[in-house]
DNA sequence: TTATCGTGCTCTGCATGCAATTGATGCCAA
DNA sequence: TTGGCATCAATTGCATGCAGAGCACGATAA
Protein backbone atom coordinates (compact mmCIF):
# COMPACT_ATOMS: atom_id res chain seq x y z
CA UNK A 1 0.00 0.00 0.00
CA UNK A 2 1.06 3.52 0.10
CA UNK A 3 1.79 5.02 3.32
CA UNK A 4 1.88 8.67 2.09
CA UNK A 5 -1.58 8.13 0.44
CA UNK A 6 -2.86 11.63 -0.29
CA UNK A 7 -6.63 12.38 0.20
CA UNK A 8 -8.64 11.99 -2.96
CA UNK A 9 -11.76 13.50 -2.23
CA UNK A 10 -11.94 16.71 -3.56
CA UNK A 11 -9.01 19.01 -3.28
CA UNK A 12 -8.61 22.61 -1.14
CA UNK A 13 -9.36 25.45 -3.63
CA UNK A 14 -6.11 26.94 -3.48
CA UNK A 15 -6.53 29.82 -5.52
CA UNK A 16 -8.83 31.57 -8.45
CA UNK A 17 -12.59 30.51 -8.18
CA UNK A 18 -13.23 32.45 -4.93
CA UNK A 19 -16.72 33.74 -4.28
CA UNK A 20 -18.12 31.41 -7.36
CA UNK A 21 -20.59 29.43 -5.51
CA UNK A 22 -23.42 32.09 -5.75
CA UNK A 23 -25.60 30.61 -7.60
CA UNK A 24 -26.22 26.91 -7.77
CA UNK A 25 -23.90 26.58 -10.84
CA UNK A 26 -24.53 23.12 -12.42
CA UNK A 27 -21.04 21.48 -11.80
CA UNK A 28 -16.69 21.96 -12.39
CA UNK A 29 -16.73 22.09 -15.84
CA UNK A 30 -19.14 25.04 -16.00
CA UNK A 31 -17.75 26.90 -13.31
CA UNK A 32 -14.24 26.58 -15.34
CA UNK A 33 -15.77 27.04 -18.57
CA UNK A 34 -17.42 30.58 -17.12
CA UNK A 35 -14.39 31.47 -15.42
CA UNK A 36 -11.88 30.71 -18.17
CA UNK A 37 -14.62 32.67 -20.54
CA UNK A 38 -14.33 35.89 -18.22
CA UNK A 39 -10.43 35.24 -18.15
CA UNK A 40 -10.10 35.24 -22.30
CA UNK A 41 -12.61 38.21 -22.48
CA UNK A 42 -10.67 40.51 -20.30
CA UNK A 43 -6.96 39.86 -21.26
CA UNK A 44 -6.09 38.06 -18.19
CA UNK A 45 -5.31 34.97 -20.93
CA UNK A 46 -3.88 36.76 -23.80
CA UNK A 47 -4.54 35.57 -27.50
CA UNK A 48 -1.93 32.58 -28.13
CA UNK A 49 -1.15 31.85 -24.58
CA UNK A 50 -1.08 27.94 -23.75
CA UNK A 51 -3.01 26.62 -22.01
CA UNK A 52 -1.55 23.58 -20.11
CA UNK A 53 -4.34 21.07 -18.80
CA UNK A 54 -2.06 20.34 -15.44
CA UNK A 55 -1.44 24.16 -14.83
CA UNK A 56 -4.87 25.81 -15.48
CA UNK A 57 -6.01 22.94 -13.11
CA UNK A 58 -4.12 23.59 -10.39
CA UNK A 59 -5.18 27.21 -11.04
CA UNK A 60 -8.67 26.79 -10.92
CA UNK A 61 -8.77 24.09 -7.87
CA UNK A 62 -10.17 21.03 -9.93
CA UNK A 63 -9.02 18.51 -11.88
CA UNK A 64 -8.24 17.83 -15.21
CA UNK A 65 -11.28 15.93 -16.40
CA UNK A 66 -13.43 18.92 -16.20
CA UNK A 67 -11.34 21.28 -17.08
CA UNK A 68 -10.85 19.42 -20.46
CA UNK A 69 -14.80 19.75 -20.70
CA UNK A 70 -14.78 23.38 -20.26
CA UNK A 71 -11.59 24.27 -22.95
CA UNK A 72 -13.77 21.58 -25.50
CA UNK A 73 -17.19 24.16 -24.98
CA UNK A 74 -15.26 27.15 -25.45
CA UNK A 75 -13.35 25.71 -28.62
CA UNK A 76 -16.74 25.22 -29.49
CA UNK A 77 -17.20 29.07 -29.44
CA UNK A 78 -14.30 29.72 -30.51
CA UNK A 79 -12.01 31.23 -27.55
CA UNK A 80 -10.02 28.30 -27.79
CA UNK A 81 -8.21 26.73 -30.39
CA UNK A 82 -7.54 22.66 -29.90
CA UNK A 83 -4.88 21.06 -31.44
CA UNK A 84 -4.26 17.27 -31.35
CA UNK A 85 -1.58 16.50 -28.99
CA UNK A 86 -0.93 19.94 -28.50
CA UNK A 87 -1.59 22.16 -25.23
CA UNK A 88 -4.77 24.56 -26.47
CA UNK A 89 -4.43 27.90 -27.55
CA UNK A 90 -6.09 31.01 -26.80
CA UNK A 91 -7.41 31.66 -30.08
CA UNK A 92 -5.90 34.82 -32.02
CA UNK A 93 -8.52 37.11 -33.17
CA UNK A 94 -7.52 38.20 -36.32
CA UNK A 95 -9.01 41.07 -38.63
CA UNK A 96 -10.32 39.09 -41.28
CA UNK A 97 -12.38 36.99 -37.91
CA UNK A 98 -13.22 40.12 -36.50
CA UNK A 99 -14.61 40.95 -39.70
CA UNK A 100 -16.61 38.09 -40.34
CA UNK A 101 -17.58 37.85 -36.57
CA UNK A 102 -19.59 41.65 -36.93
CA UNK A 103 -21.07 40.41 -40.58
CA UNK A 104 -22.61 36.98 -38.94
CA UNK A 105 -23.54 39.26 -35.64
CA UNK A 106 -25.00 41.87 -37.75
CA UNK A 107 -27.07 38.89 -39.80
CA UNK A 108 -28.64 37.55 -36.81
CA UNK A 109 -29.46 40.86 -34.89
CA UNK A 110 -31.33 41.59 -38.01
CA UNK A 111 -33.36 38.66 -38.07
CA UNK A 112 -33.90 38.82 -34.52
CA UNK A 113 -34.97 42.61 -35.06
CA UNK A 114 -37.23 41.83 -37.69
CA UNK A 115 -39.03 39.06 -35.95
CA UNK A 116 -39.36 40.87 -32.44
CA UNK A 117 -41.26 43.79 -34.23
CA UNK A 118 -43.70 41.42 -34.10
CA UNK A 119 -43.43 39.89 -31.08
CA UNK A 120 -42.49 42.15 -28.74
CA UNK A 121 -44.89 43.00 -25.65
CA UNK A 122 -45.62 46.12 -24.63
CA UNK A 123 -43.56 45.44 -21.32
CA UNK A 124 -40.54 44.83 -23.16
CA UNK A 125 -40.62 47.52 -25.17
CA UNK A 126 -41.46 49.93 -21.98
CA UNK A 127 -38.26 48.48 -20.68
CA UNK A 128 -36.42 48.89 -23.92
CA UNK A 129 -37.21 52.83 -23.58
CA UNK A 130 -36.08 53.12 -20.12
CA UNK A 131 -32.91 51.24 -20.99
CA UNK A 132 -32.68 53.83 -24.01
CA UNK A 133 -32.96 56.65 -21.30
CA UNK A 134 -30.40 54.74 -19.28
CA UNK A 135 -27.88 54.77 -21.84
CA UNK A 136 -28.25 58.64 -23.21
CA UNK A 137 -27.40 59.28 -19.54
CA UNK A 138 -24.38 57.35 -19.57
CA UNK A 139 -24.04 58.76 -22.74
CA UNK A 140 -24.07 62.15 -21.86
CA UNK A 141 -21.71 61.24 -18.73
CA UNK A 142 -19.35 60.10 -20.17
CA UNK A 143 -19.82 56.76 -18.38
CA UNK A 144 -18.14 54.37 -20.65
CA UNK A 145 -17.61 50.85 -18.96
CA UNK A 146 -21.43 51.00 -17.95
CA UNK A 147 -22.46 52.40 -21.30
CA UNK A 148 -20.99 49.11 -22.63
CA UNK A 149 -22.68 46.95 -20.23
CA UNK A 150 -25.98 48.28 -21.01
CA UNK A 151 -25.34 48.85 -24.82
CA UNK A 152 -25.13 44.41 -24.46
CA UNK A 153 -27.71 44.11 -22.43
CA UNK A 154 -29.95 46.01 -24.90
CA UNK A 155 -29.04 43.81 -27.97
CA UNK A 156 -29.50 41.11 -25.79
CA UNK A 157 -33.24 41.81 -24.82
CA UNK A 158 -33.79 42.12 -28.80
CA UNK A 159 -32.93 39.26 -29.54
CA UNK A 160 -34.50 37.74 -26.72
CA UNK A 161 -37.74 39.19 -27.83
CA UNK A 162 -37.78 37.25 -30.88
CA UNK A 163 -38.54 34.31 -28.97
CA UNK A 164 -36.52 32.00 -31.00
CA UNK A 165 -34.19 29.68 -29.18
CA UNK A 166 -31.69 28.94 -31.88
CA UNK A 167 -31.11 32.61 -33.30
CA UNK A 168 -30.59 33.43 -29.30
CA UNK A 169 -28.03 31.19 -28.52
CA UNK A 170 -25.98 31.78 -31.84
CA UNK A 171 -25.92 35.19 -30.24
CA UNK A 172 -24.48 34.46 -27.65
CA UNK A 173 -22.02 32.04 -28.41
CA UNK A 174 -20.72 34.48 -30.59
CA UNK A 175 -20.92 37.27 -28.13
CA UNK A 176 -17.89 36.84 -26.06
CA UNK A 177 -15.81 37.70 -29.03
CA UNK A 178 -17.13 40.33 -29.95
CA UNK A 179 -16.61 41.42 -26.54
CA UNK A 180 -13.07 40.70 -26.63
CA UNK A 181 -12.54 42.84 -30.13
CA UNK A 182 -14.88 45.95 -27.95
CA UNK A 183 -12.42 46.16 -25.28
CA UNK A 184 -9.16 46.20 -27.41
CA UNK A 185 -10.36 48.33 -29.65
CA UNK A 186 -11.53 51.77 -27.80
CA UNK A 187 -14.16 53.55 -29.12
CA UNK A 188 -14.14 56.95 -30.83
CA UNK A 189 -15.98 59.74 -29.09
CA UNK A 190 -17.73 60.22 -32.97
CA UNK A 191 -18.85 56.84 -33.20
CA UNK A 192 -20.17 56.93 -29.94
CA UNK A 193 -22.51 59.37 -30.84
CA UNK A 194 -23.39 58.21 -33.72
CA UNK A 195 -23.86 54.67 -31.88
CA UNK A 196 -26.56 56.54 -29.29
CA UNK A 197 -28.83 58.23 -32.23
CA UNK A 198 -28.91 54.70 -33.79
CA UNK A 199 -30.00 53.19 -30.90
CA UNK A 200 -32.31 55.65 -30.44
CA UNK A 201 -33.49 55.45 -34.31
CA UNK A 202 -34.04 51.19 -33.86
CA UNK A 203 -35.96 51.94 -30.62
CA UNK A 204 -38.60 54.13 -32.58
CA UNK A 205 -38.48 51.45 -35.63
CA UNK A 206 -39.94 48.76 -32.99
CA UNK A 207 -41.93 50.77 -31.14
CA UNK A 208 -43.65 51.25 -34.75
CA UNK A 209 -43.66 47.28 -35.42
CA UNK A 210 -41.19 48.24 -38.41
CA UNK A 211 -39.59 44.46 -39.33
CA UNK A 212 -38.02 45.66 -42.30
CA UNK A 213 -36.55 49.03 -40.61
CA UNK A 214 -35.67 47.71 -37.44
CA UNK A 215 -33.71 44.59 -39.18
CA UNK A 216 -31.74 47.19 -41.59
CA UNK A 217 -31.23 49.91 -38.58
CA UNK A 218 -29.77 47.35 -36.60
CA UNK A 219 -27.76 45.45 -38.83
CA UNK A 220 -26.22 48.44 -40.13
CA UNK A 221 -25.76 49.37 -36.49
CA UNK A 222 -23.74 46.25 -35.82
CA UNK A 223 -22.12 46.78 -39.07
CA UNK A 224 -20.66 50.15 -38.04
CA UNK A 225 -19.73 48.94 -34.76
CA UNK A 226 -17.85 46.09 -36.50
CA UNK A 227 -15.98 48.71 -38.50
CA UNK A 228 -15.10 51.21 -35.89
CA UNK A 229 -13.92 48.18 -33.86
CA UNK A 230 -11.59 47.12 -37.19
CA UNK A 231 -10.21 50.30 -37.74
CA UNK A 232 -9.63 51.15 -33.60
CA UNK A 233 -7.58 47.32 -33.82
CA UNK A 234 -5.49 48.91 -36.60
CA UNK A 235 -4.41 51.73 -35.11
CA UNK A 236 -1.63 51.65 -32.21
CA UNK A 237 -3.05 48.35 -30.74
CA UNK A 238 -2.93 48.50 -27.33
CA UNK A 239 -2.68 45.26 -25.16
CA UNK B 1 -0.36 -5.76 -6.47
CA UNK B 2 -3.10 -7.25 -8.36
CA UNK B 3 -2.05 -10.87 -9.68
CA UNK B 4 -4.95 -10.49 -12.11
CA UNK B 5 -4.29 -7.37 -13.21
CA UNK B 6 -6.55 -6.62 -16.53
CA UNK B 7 -4.83 -5.02 -19.37
CA UNK B 8 -4.99 -1.31 -18.71
CA UNK B 9 -4.21 -0.13 -21.92
CA UNK B 10 -7.04 0.81 -24.17
CA UNK B 11 -9.69 -1.88 -24.57
CA UNK B 12 -9.86 -3.89 -28.09
CA UNK B 13 -12.67 -2.22 -29.71
CA UNK B 14 -15.72 -4.42 -29.28
CA UNK B 15 -18.85 -3.46 -31.07
CA UNK B 16 -19.74 -0.69 -33.49
CA UNK B 17 -17.22 1.29 -34.52
CA UNK B 18 -15.51 -0.99 -37.36
CA UNK B 19 -14.30 0.92 -40.42
CA UNK B 20 -13.91 4.33 -38.01
CA UNK B 21 -10.24 4.71 -38.98
CA UNK B 22 -11.03 5.88 -42.92
CA UNK B 23 -9.62 9.81 -42.25
CA UNK B 24 -7.33 10.49 -39.39
CA UNK B 25 -10.06 11.42 -37.14
CA UNK B 26 -8.95 13.59 -34.05
CA UNK B 27 -10.18 11.89 -31.04
CA UNK B 28 -12.36 9.33 -29.76
CA UNK B 29 -14.30 11.63 -28.22
CA UNK B 30 -14.76 13.63 -31.74
CA UNK B 31 -15.51 9.75 -33.06
CA UNK B 32 -18.39 9.31 -30.83
CA UNK B 33 -19.87 12.43 -31.34
CA UNK B 34 -20.19 11.71 -34.69
CA UNK B 35 -21.08 8.45 -34.68
CA UNK B 36 -23.67 9.40 -32.10
CA UNK B 37 -24.96 12.11 -34.15
CA UNK B 38 -25.84 9.89 -36.72
CA UNK B 39 -27.26 7.47 -34.12
CA UNK B 40 -29.88 10.43 -33.38
CA UNK B 41 -30.22 11.84 -36.52
CA UNK B 42 -31.33 8.13 -38.13
CA UNK B 43 -33.36 7.34 -35.33
CA UNK B 44 -31.36 4.07 -33.98
CA UNK B 45 -31.79 6.76 -30.39
CA UNK B 46 -34.92 7.41 -30.11
CA UNK B 47 -36.40 11.12 -28.91
CA UNK B 48 -36.65 10.85 -25.31
CA UNK B 49 -33.90 7.74 -25.04
CA UNK B 50 -31.53 7.60 -21.84
CA UNK B 51 -28.42 7.67 -22.68
CA UNK B 52 -26.35 5.79 -19.99
CA UNK B 53 -22.64 6.22 -19.91
CA UNK B 54 -21.93 3.15 -19.11
CA UNK B 55 -24.03 0.95 -21.48
CA UNK B 56 -23.05 3.79 -24.22
CA UNK B 57 -19.03 3.69 -23.53
CA UNK B 58 -19.18 -0.14 -24.20
CA UNK B 59 -21.05 0.09 -27.39
CA UNK B 60 -18.89 2.57 -28.84
CA UNK B 61 -15.86 0.77 -27.20
CA UNK B 62 -14.27 3.65 -25.51
CA UNK B 63 -13.92 4.34 -21.89
CA UNK B 64 -16.92 7.20 -20.28
CA UNK B 65 -14.70 10.06 -20.39
CA UNK B 66 -14.02 10.94 -24.23
CA UNK B 67 -17.95 9.67 -24.00
CA UNK B 68 -19.09 12.50 -21.65
CA UNK B 69 -16.89 14.92 -23.41
CA UNK B 70 -18.99 14.24 -26.83
CA UNK B 71 -22.21 13.87 -24.66
CA UNK B 72 -21.00 17.40 -23.74
CA UNK B 73 -20.93 18.62 -27.57
CA UNK B 74 -23.84 17.30 -28.39
CA UNK B 75 -25.67 19.41 -25.82
CA UNK B 76 -24.54 22.42 -27.49
CA UNK B 77 -26.30 21.07 -30.66
CA UNK B 78 -29.38 20.36 -29.00
CA UNK B 79 -29.10 16.83 -29.78
CA UNK B 80 -29.24 15.49 -26.33
CA UNK B 81 -30.22 17.30 -22.75
CA UNK B 82 -28.37 17.17 -20.44
CA UNK B 83 -29.71 16.83 -16.73
CA UNK B 84 -27.74 17.16 -13.91
CA UNK B 85 -27.00 14.20 -11.90
CA UNK B 86 -29.28 12.09 -14.35
CA UNK B 87 -28.47 10.49 -17.17
CA UNK B 88 -29.00 12.50 -20.73
CA UNK B 89 -31.26 12.04 -22.93
CA UNK B 90 -31.79 12.63 -26.45
CA UNK B 91 -33.71 15.75 -26.75
CA UNK B 92 -37.82 15.86 -28.22
CA UNK B 93 -38.04 17.78 -30.90
CA UNK B 94 -41.24 19.51 -30.16
CA UNK B 95 -43.37 21.28 -33.03
CA UNK B 96 -42.52 24.72 -31.96
CA UNK B 97 -38.40 23.83 -31.80
CA UNK B 98 -39.34 22.59 -35.58
CA UNK B 99 -40.52 26.43 -36.28
CA UNK B 100 -37.57 27.95 -34.04
CA UNK B 101 -34.87 26.01 -35.72
CA UNK B 102 -36.14 26.81 -39.54
CA UNK B 103 -36.54 30.70 -38.56
CA UNK B 104 -33.32 30.53 -37.45
CA UNK B 105 -31.74 28.55 -40.47
CA UNK B 106 -33.50 30.80 -42.77
CA UNK B 107 -32.00 33.47 -40.85
CA UNK B 108 -28.56 31.96 -41.47
CA UNK B 109 -29.16 31.14 -45.34
CA UNK B 110 -30.40 34.11 -46.48
CA UNK B 111 -27.84 36.02 -45.10
CA UNK B 112 -25.13 33.52 -46.52
CA UNK B 113 -26.93 33.78 -50.38
CA UNK B 114 -27.01 38.20 -49.74
CA UNK B 115 -23.05 37.99 -49.16
CA UNK B 116 -22.57 34.69 -51.68
CA UNK B 117 -24.02 36.70 -54.22
CA UNK B 118 -21.70 38.85 -54.15
CA UNK B 119 -18.19 36.31 -52.96
CA UNK B 120 -19.18 33.33 -55.32
CA UNK B 121 -16.95 32.79 -57.77
CA UNK B 122 -17.37 31.11 -61.29
CA UNK B 123 -15.80 27.64 -60.58
CA UNK B 124 -18.74 27.32 -57.44
CA UNK B 125 -21.38 29.10 -59.54
CA UNK B 126 -20.32 26.17 -62.27
CA UNK B 127 -20.57 23.39 -59.36
CA UNK B 128 -23.98 24.68 -58.24
CA UNK B 129 -25.26 24.38 -61.83
CA UNK B 130 -23.89 21.00 -62.10
CA UNK B 131 -25.90 20.16 -58.66
CA UNK B 132 -28.98 21.89 -59.85
CA UNK B 133 -29.22 19.67 -63.14
CA UNK B 134 -28.55 16.70 -60.81
CA UNK B 135 -30.72 17.46 -58.86
CA UNK B 136 -33.39 17.56 -61.43
CA UNK B 137 -32.53 14.24 -62.23
CA UNK B 138 -33.13 13.03 -59.63
CA UNK B 139 -36.45 14.55 -58.68
CA UNK B 140 -37.63 13.35 -62.19
CA UNK B 141 -36.46 9.71 -61.37
CA UNK B 142 -37.95 10.19 -58.23
CA UNK B 143 -35.09 9.32 -55.76
CA UNK B 144 -35.75 10.74 -52.76
CA UNK B 145 -32.77 9.78 -50.67
CA UNK B 146 -30.01 10.73 -53.37
CA UNK B 147 -31.93 14.07 -53.53
CA UNK B 148 -32.03 15.06 -49.53
CA UNK B 149 -28.35 14.57 -49.86
CA UNK B 150 -27.86 16.93 -52.52
CA UNK B 151 -30.37 19.03 -51.76
CA UNK B 152 -28.21 19.72 -48.41
CA UNK B 153 -24.56 20.10 -50.35
CA UNK B 154 -26.39 22.77 -51.96
CA UNK B 155 -27.40 24.41 -49.31
CA UNK B 156 -24.26 23.64 -47.73
CA UNK B 157 -22.66 24.85 -50.27
CA UNK B 158 -24.15 28.51 -50.63
CA UNK B 159 -23.42 28.82 -46.58
CA UNK B 160 -19.51 28.30 -47.68
CA UNK B 161 -19.55 30.56 -50.39
CA UNK B 162 -20.78 33.33 -48.23
CA UNK B 163 -17.06 33.55 -46.59
CA UNK B 164 -17.96 33.72 -43.66
CA UNK B 165 -17.01 30.95 -40.65
CA UNK B 166 -19.12 31.70 -37.88
CA UNK B 167 -22.14 31.75 -39.87
CA UNK B 168 -21.04 28.30 -41.83
CA UNK B 169 -21.01 26.98 -38.35
CA UNK B 170 -24.14 28.11 -36.52
CA UNK B 171 -25.62 27.10 -40.00
CA UNK B 172 -23.73 22.96 -39.21
CA UNK B 173 -24.88 23.18 -35.54
CA UNK B 174 -28.65 23.42 -36.69
CA UNK B 175 -28.45 20.72 -39.48
CA UNK B 176 -28.77 17.73 -37.35
CA UNK B 177 -31.69 19.12 -35.58
CA UNK B 178 -33.18 19.96 -39.05
CA UNK B 179 -32.16 16.95 -40.89
CA UNK B 180 -34.28 14.72 -37.95
CA UNK B 181 -37.44 16.66 -38.65
CA UNK B 182 -36.99 16.22 -42.85
CA UNK B 183 -37.07 12.32 -41.87
CA UNK B 184 -39.60 12.31 -40.08
CA UNK B 185 -41.76 14.27 -42.30
CA UNK B 186 -42.10 12.88 -45.45
CA UNK B 187 -42.19 15.71 -48.22
CA UNK B 188 -45.18 15.35 -50.40
CA UNK B 189 -44.97 15.21 -54.09
CA UNK B 190 -46.30 18.71 -54.70
CA UNK B 191 -43.78 19.94 -52.04
CA UNK B 192 -41.24 18.24 -53.95
CA UNK B 193 -42.30 20.14 -57.00
CA UNK B 194 -42.02 23.31 -55.84
CA UNK B 195 -38.83 22.89 -54.07
CA UNK B 196 -37.11 22.43 -57.33
CA UNK B 197 -38.22 25.41 -58.52
CA UNK B 198 -37.35 27.47 -55.98
CA UNK B 199 -33.78 25.82 -56.54
CA UNK B 200 -33.42 26.77 -59.79
CA UNK B 201 -34.76 30.40 -59.14
CA UNK B 202 -32.07 30.33 -56.54
CA UNK B 203 -29.54 29.09 -58.63
CA UNK B 204 -30.77 32.13 -61.02
CA UNK B 205 -30.48 35.01 -58.42
CA UNK B 206 -27.33 33.93 -57.65
CA UNK B 207 -26.18 34.20 -61.35
CA UNK B 208 -27.25 37.08 -61.38
CA UNK B 209 -25.51 38.44 -58.40
CA UNK B 210 -28.67 39.64 -57.31
CA UNK B 211 -28.00 39.84 -53.52
CA UNK B 212 -31.84 40.64 -52.04
CA UNK B 213 -33.51 38.23 -54.64
CA UNK B 214 -30.94 35.09 -53.55
CA UNK B 215 -31.50 35.86 -49.96
CA UNK B 216 -35.20 36.41 -50.48
CA UNK B 217 -36.16 33.10 -52.28
CA UNK B 218 -33.45 31.35 -50.20
CA UNK B 219 -35.22 32.31 -46.52
CA UNK B 220 -38.47 31.40 -47.79
CA UNK B 221 -37.75 28.26 -49.54
CA UNK B 222 -36.26 27.05 -46.09
CA UNK B 223 -39.38 28.99 -44.70
CA UNK B 224 -41.66 26.60 -47.17
CA UNK B 225 -39.79 23.67 -45.86
CA UNK B 226 -40.25 24.31 -42.57
CA UNK B 227 -44.09 25.08 -42.85
CA UNK B 228 -44.20 21.43 -44.89
CA UNK B 229 -42.03 19.52 -42.46
CA UNK B 230 -44.74 20.96 -39.45
CA UNK B 231 -47.69 19.87 -41.74
CA UNK B 232 -45.99 16.59 -41.91
CA UNK B 233 -45.15 15.96 -38.40
CA UNK B 234 -49.02 17.15 -37.35
CA UNK B 235 -49.57 14.13 -39.47
CA UNK B 236 -50.25 10.48 -38.86
CA UNK B 237 -46.36 10.32 -36.99
CA UNK B 238 -44.79 7.98 -38.52
CA UNK B 239 -41.32 6.83 -36.30
C1' DT C 1 -55.24 1.46 2.32
C1' DT C 2 -52.11 5.15 2.04
C1' DA C 3 -48.46 8.35 3.36
C1' DT C 4 -43.74 8.51 4.92
C1' DC C 5 -39.41 7.11 5.78
C1' DG C 6 -35.45 4.05 5.13
C1' DT C 7 -32.50 1.18 2.47
C1' DG C 8 -30.06 -0.20 -1.35
C1' DC C 9 -28.71 0.20 -6.04
C1' DT C 10 -27.56 2.65 -10.09
C1' DC C 11 -25.51 6.28 -12.22
C1' DT C 12 -23.17 10.61 -12.64
C1' DG C 13 -19.27 13.67 -11.44
C1' DC C 14 -14.71 14.09 -10.42
C1' DA C 15 -9.86 12.66 -9.43
C1' DT C 16 -6.04 10.18 -10.75
C1' DG C 17 -2.94 6.77 -13.13
C1' DC C 18 -0.85 5.13 -17.31
C1' DA C 19 0.62 5.14 -22.17
C1' DA C 20 1.61 7.40 -26.46
C1' DT C 21 2.51 11.40 -29.13
C1' DT C 22 5.16 15.52 -29.86
C1' DG C 23 8.71 18.98 -29.67
C1' DA C 24 13.30 19.89 -27.98
C1' DT C 25 17.89 18.91 -27.28
C1' DG C 26 22.15 17.16 -28.19
C1' DC C 27 25.06 14.09 -30.78
C1' DC C 28 27.09 12.41 -34.87
C1' DA C 29 28.33 12.54 -39.57
C1' DA C 30 28.96 14.94 -43.92
C1' DT D 1 28.88 24.59 -39.89
C1' DT D 2 24.78 22.11 -40.94
C1' DG D 3 21.60 18.33 -41.74
C1' DG D 4 19.71 14.25 -39.83
C1' DC D 5 18.72 11.16 -36.11
C1' DA D 6 18.17 9.34 -31.48
C1' DT D 7 16.82 10.24 -26.93
C1' DC D 8 14.32 12.74 -23.36
C1' DA D 9 11.01 15.43 -21.08
C1' DA D 10 6.67 17.52 -21.18
C1' DT D 11 1.84 17.06 -22.05
C1' DT D 12 -2.21 15.28 -23.94
C1' DG D 13 -5.57 11.44 -24.40
C1' DC D 14 -7.78 7.83 -22.37
C1' DA D 15 -9.10 4.43 -18.74
C1' DT D 16 -10.50 3.61 -14.31
C1' DG D 17 -11.42 4.21 -9.21
C1' DC D 18 -14.09 6.38 -5.73
C1' DA D 19 -17.70 9.19 -3.47
C1' DG D 20 -22.15 11.08 -3.46
C1' DA D 21 -26.65 12.16 -5.59
C1' DG D 22 -31.03 10.46 -6.94
C1' DC D 23 -34.58 6.95 -7.73
C1' DA D 24 -37.07 2.67 -6.77
C1' DC D 25 -38.78 -0.28 -3.76
C1' DG D 26 -40.33 -1.90 0.40
C1' DA D 27 -41.35 -1.62 5.26
C1' DT D 28 -43.80 0.57 8.84
C1' DA D 29 -47.16 3.21 11.01
C1' DA D 30 -51.42 5.92 10.94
Amino acid sequence: MDPVRRPRGRPRKPVLLEAAALRPRRGLHDQAAERLRTLIVDGTLPAGAALVETELSVALGISRTPLREALKLLAVEGLVELRPNRSPRVAELRPDAVTELFEAIAAIERAAAELAASRITPAELERLRAYQSELEAHHAAGELSPYFALNQRIHALIVACARNTPLREAHEALHARAEIARRRALDSRARWDESVAEHRAILAALEARDAAGAGRLLADHVGHTGTALLAGLARPDAA
